[in-house]
DNA sequence: AAAACGGGGAC
DNA sequence: GTCCCAGTTTT
């Protein structure tokens, strides 16, 4: 199974840039970015993330603003903050180098059992097991697993395959070795077992394969918990000072989109209505507020929420706000980090002025 | 064990 | 619309 994967992955691999030089500073970042993201969002923001912060010692120094604004649009924000300190870390305890070295791999925020795995076996070649959305679905596929893939019995006989899969004795060459397997097996669940319609006529597992035996296809994965998608609705305040700057915030650390900055804006549990909208503008940012007519309405999705946001005009009356409320031009703005809505909403109202100047 | 975390691509 | 994506962390 080895021989069949590696020689596949030979002729059949992408060429994506931290495969053209896979540093362990490089397979990190391209390993961070590439979480629940698809590869092809990816490549954009790798390139420009590594010609800002070319190697540990240079991202531990970033700015803060800068970061979260490298990473605008690629979601799990966390991810960038926890690049950050771990970055820190590796200069204070590793001397500016990513530690290739489990133990000390996997006590790196923002790195788990898989990607300590990744990192180490695909730049340092080193025989550590991987499972994530590809190899757990063509590990489940191959060996027929009917079970729900995300019960821990499941999950503890997938890491065992993954673990299995990677030969006992070294294999210094790469493009034999688990640097080889652990990328084949990943490249063959993106290109060719794929969600639907998998492509097994040129798989070249499919004479291994149980669920191709059996045409099992499409039930395996199976999954227990189906995402269960919640609507819901949230309000958003536009207000502008008198020389045409807009009041916005930069959301604090611990809630969601932390560091990011954004124009009032609330949802459930603090605002169900525009009146409680209203309300929770009051208290947060003092002043009388008279909420005015939508201008616009978007909607989007956080995780397994499907938001409408309800943008309105509004005037405050009252003294300056207090912090961390501030105004801001959109000159300002631009070189902020921001919420996609954020920033399309920034961009529609950029686009609104050039048309009709400002009140 | 389940929920939270973003946004976009594919169908 | 629904599912999925080179998962990790918190609850």
């Amino acid at each position: 199974m080895r021989k069949l994967l590696v020689d596949w992955f030979s002729g059949a691999a992408r060429d994506l840039p931290w495969r053209r030089v896979p540093s362990p500073y490089r397979v990190w970042v391209s390993e961070i970015m590439c979480q629940q993201t698809q590869i092809a969002t990816v490549l954009p923001y790798f390139e420009r993330f590594l010609a800002r912060y070319p190697d540990a010692t240079a991202l531990a120094k970033a700015d803060e603003n800068e970061l979260m604004r490298m990473w605008e649009g690629l979601g799990y924000y966390r991810r960038a903050r926890s690049m950050h300190a771990a970055a820190k870390q590796i200069v204070a305890d590793h001397d500016g180098e990513f530690p290739l070295n489990y133990d000390h791999a996997i006590k790196l925020p923002g790195i788990g059992r898989y990607t300590v795995g990744a990192i180490l076996s695909i730049s340092a070649n080193q025989p550590v097991p991987i499972l994530e959305g590809n190899t757990l679905r063509v590990f489940s596929r191959l060996i027929g697993l009917r079970a729900a893939v995300d019960e821990k019995p499941s999950q503890d006989v997938l890491w065992k395959f993954a673990e299995g899969l990677l030969p006992r004795k070294s294999v210094p060459d790469r493009t034999r070795g688990p640097a080889a397997i652990n990328q084949a097996a990943m490249e063959l669940g993106a290109l060719i077992c794929t969600p639907r319609e998998p492509k097994c006529l040129i798989c070249p597992l499919a004479k291994c394969c149980v669920a191709h035996a059996r045409g099992w296809q499409a039930e395996i994965p199976a999954k227990t918990n189906k995402i269960a998608y919640e609507p819901r609705s949230e309000f958003a305040a536009l207000v502008s000072d008198p020389s045409g700057r807009w009041l916005v915030r930069q959301i604090p650390a611990g809630s969601r989109f932390a560091g990011m900055w954004d124009f009032p804006k609330a949802g459930p549990p603090e605002a169900h209505t525009l009146d409680e909208f209203a309300q929770w503008l009051a208290t947060q940012a003092g002043g009388r507020w008279t909420i005015g007519e939508q201008m616009t309405s978007m909607k989007h999705a956080v995780t397994r929420y499907r938001i409408t946001l309800h943008v309105h005009h509004a005037t405050r009356r009252g003294s300056r706000p207090p912090a961390p409320w501030s105004f801001h031009s959109a000159d300002e703005l631009k070189h902020l980090p921001m919420s996609t809505t954020g920033r399309r909403l920034l961009d529609r109202l950029t686009k609104q002025n050039l048309i009709t100047p400002s009140n």
